[in-house]
RNA sequence: GGCCAGGUAGCUCAGUUGGUACGAGCGUCCGACUGAAAAUCGGAAGGUCGGCGGUUCGAUCCCGCCCCUGGCCA
């Protein structure tokens, strides 16, 4: 889409995004890099998880050497004890990709949160949420199961309860809080992608077999840099009350050694275990943006093709 | 060479007192996905039950021989 049909959309704003993502490992950062250089870009990051101060290691955050002279803006932006917030992200995403823009400069969205990027590109308007409510239905779904509450979604609002399982917890609790706080439907379906930034996104995968292993070096290589150490350190801050960061690849399973769950081995063949899982998601989620022009990371004119592509676009 | 245990899904193992394998976990593939999304949840495909022969209406389960693995003894 061009400039001026994303702005016939009503809320479009000016200016081109290149957005770079795909399954984490599979060289996002590397090709970023190089864009921003080739573009005069800036990165603008669609990590959830680099999103967090400290998280370094396990999140495979470029270093400020790494970064080679390219500002990078949404790294270091909360406290492990803070829980993400895909809303509070889309309104600090879209006022970095605009000051970028207003800049002259290239925003390159560059991440592996599938719905962090479409938050950002797409239109997306998250209902408020109450933290209180939410509570209040975390604390009975931990009691009595996803079944009543899931009986009570069909009757508030059955074309929801069509679209979510009655075993999802955690979607039957958002339906009935977005239900509960607008007294309106919830939208159990995504929606049809109606751009806001005129956007070329470039995804970045490479064969199965070779990201696998490329997995199993990458932890291998978080374990010998000391994600042990960062995971004891992020402890310390309060890195287990942290509901979203506690969750992070590598950080999960570490947690779990440092608390005596499982052996300090079976952490690291679990964080490979579930890396690799989490690669398999991805795809699925990115799989079915067709606007996605995908490219194999493994071929040596990987940025030339990728120019190729934002000049072609 | 002898004795014991074991050979069931890609892997680790359940199970059947002989009647079409309820298999489980992990892995694989696929899907959903609106304020935790590196989360949450769903579906599917995989098995000559080590091989050959016997008993039986019928054997993965009984018998014989053989092969393989692990342990003990010599």
């Amino acid at each position: 889409m061009t400039a001026s049909q994303a702005r016939a959309h009503g809320s479009a704003r000016a200016g081109r995004v290149v957005a770079v993502v795909g399954p984490t490992a599979a060289g996002k950062s590397a090709l970023s890099i190089a864009l921003a250089h080739e573009l005069g870009g800036e990165v603008v990051n669609a990590d959830s998880m680099q999103l967090y101060r400290g998280m370094d290691i396990g999140t495979a955050k470029l270093t400020p050497a790494e970064r080679d002279g390219v500002p990078h803006h949404l790294l270091d932006i909360w406290e492990v004890t803070e829980p993400a917030s895909v809303a509070e992200y889309q309104r600090l995403a879209r006022a970095a990709v605009d000051d970028v823009l207003a800049r002259g400069r290239v925003p390159l969205l560059v991440g592996g949160s599938g719905l962090y990027v479409r938050a950002v590109l797409d239109e997306f308007e998250f209902p408020g949420t109450d933290p209180l409510l939410r509570q209040r239905l975390e604390t009975e779904l931990a009691a009595v199961g996803p079944a009543p509450l899931y009986e009570r979604l069909r009757r508030a609002d059955p074309a929801a309860a069509e679209r979510i399982l009655p075993s999802n917890g955690r979607r039957i609790i958002r339906a009935l809080e977005v239900i509960e706080l607008t007294g309106r439907p919830f939208a159990a379906v995504l929606p049809e992608p109606k751009p806001v930034y005129e956007a070329v996104q470039i995804g970045v995968d490479l064969d199965t077999g070779v990201l696998d292993e490329r997995v199993a070096v990458r932890v291998e290589r978080m374990w010998a840099a000391g994600l042990v150490e960062e995971t004891r350190a992020l402890a310390a801050r309060g890195l287990r009350r942290g509901r979203t960061a506690s969750r992070a690849l590598g950080y999960q399973q570490v947690l779990r050694y440092l608390s005596g769950e499982i052996t300090e081995a079976e952490a690291r063949a679990e964080t490979i275990r579930a890396t690799r899982r989490f690669v398999r998601r991805q795809r699925s989620w990115f799989r079915r943006d067709p606007r996605i022009v995908w490219l194999d990371a493994a071929r040596p004119d990987l940025v030339a093709a990728a120019l190729r592509v934002i000049g072609d676009t």
